[in-house]
DNA sequence: ACGCTCCTATCGAACGTTCGTTTTACAAAA
DNA sequence: TTTTGTAAAACGAACGTTCGATAGGAGCGT
């Protein structure tokens, strides 16, 4: 990708992840990115547009991480925990997280809010059919994988987006935050009987 | 309540969790409201206002029917599931529910954020508080209550926002959501050993 | 090397709209 | 007569987007 398109790109994830999708200006992002309005608009068709090729971005980003991670062939109990450093890893990087860009989908136009449901309904079925075939392996419990991956999902960005509010508490979850959500959900998941 | 007042405050939730704070308008909570700008300003201070009430009532319906469940003196795991069917039920209402609103948060002013923010937190601190309760009586694993508390809420919200989004999918979540997160969220916390 | 055209990248002004808010006006009640 | 509730017009600012101008390089026939 050329470099200004990065930059630009760089900026509006920056700026919509801290402050939002509606309240991020297309004038803070040229700012931001050190280019004008126009430039943006040569790149880029819409403002929703950008949107979307982040989400796009930052799934992938993580679609990929989970496919190496599952290439190591780890026991699903590990495989959960690392999981779940992936994500608290992604989210204290520099540059959006995905968290709060899926926020920002009320609002949108109709199509485009469509296409960004599409895409994170695609990463949660991806995470559905790991837990499924962790099943089949008798890896994991039998239960809804749908509703297990919403649940996995939603708890670690509950807890990794409290890790980033700041204060004392904000510290001690980012120290402790992958540990007990990897002993969360493996309990919720483990094989055993009730 | 004047019933003024009320009309007001009950379109300004539904279209702040429809369509999100940033979205919507002040002229479109009138016209919804069936009033004229002027009179919402005669009645609240700003836009910001609003939504803070709003938020403040919404935590405030929650701890109170969990106050009540836990007069009920009823098991952890039976309150677990109560809590979970609570929080559905209350999104499935027509009206304002916390999740649309809560994710409204960043682009507010610092002063207003931190009200908020504040608002939140004391939510789940009397989450967790139930919680470490729920520890020294022997009732729940010995575990980190803030960040178990934070864990409980993500994963709630993360399937009862699926929940919503109308499709047959969404109905199967709708029916079996709230027995699947009882039973994640108790094996998640039982006191049994590892 | 030169003029010449074409294409791409960049800029910043300007468009019309909508924003949150303020102000003015008016009617009914106290 | 003052207060209260409502309405509507108006304010300045910011919004997302479009547009025309400008600059620089690539390709090319001469």
């Amino acid at each position: 990708m050329k470099p200004t398109e990065q930059r630009i790109l760089e900026a509006a994830g920056k700026l919509f992840s801290q402050q939002g999708f509606h309240a991020t200006g297309m004038r803070a992002i040229a700012r931001a990115a050190k280019v004008s309005l126009g430039t943006i608009y040569h790149h880029f068709k819409s403002k929703e547009e950008m949107l979307l090729a982040l989400l796009r971005d930052e799934y992938e980003k993580r679609r990929k991480a989970i496919e190496e991670l599952k290439e190591e062939g780890l026991p699903v109990s590990v495989m959960i925990q690392r999981i779940a450093e992936l994500h608290f890893r992604l989210l204290l990087e520099e540059g959006p997280s995905l968290r709060p860009l899926a926020q920002s989908l009320r609002g949108l136009s109709p199509m485009a809010k469509r296409r960004a449901l599409a895409m994170r309904q695609a990463f949660v079925n991806y995470l559905a059919s790991l837990i499924a075939e962790g099943i089949e392996r008798g890896q994991i419990r039998r239960c809804d994988p749908t509703i297990a991956a919403y649940a996995f999902l939603g708890m670690v960005e509950s807890v990794s987006a409290r890790a980033l509010e700041g204060d004392e508490v904000a510290e001690r979850i980012q120290r402790m935050g992958p540990r007990e959500l990897a002993e969360i959900a493996w309990r919720a998941l483990a094989p055993k009987p009730s």
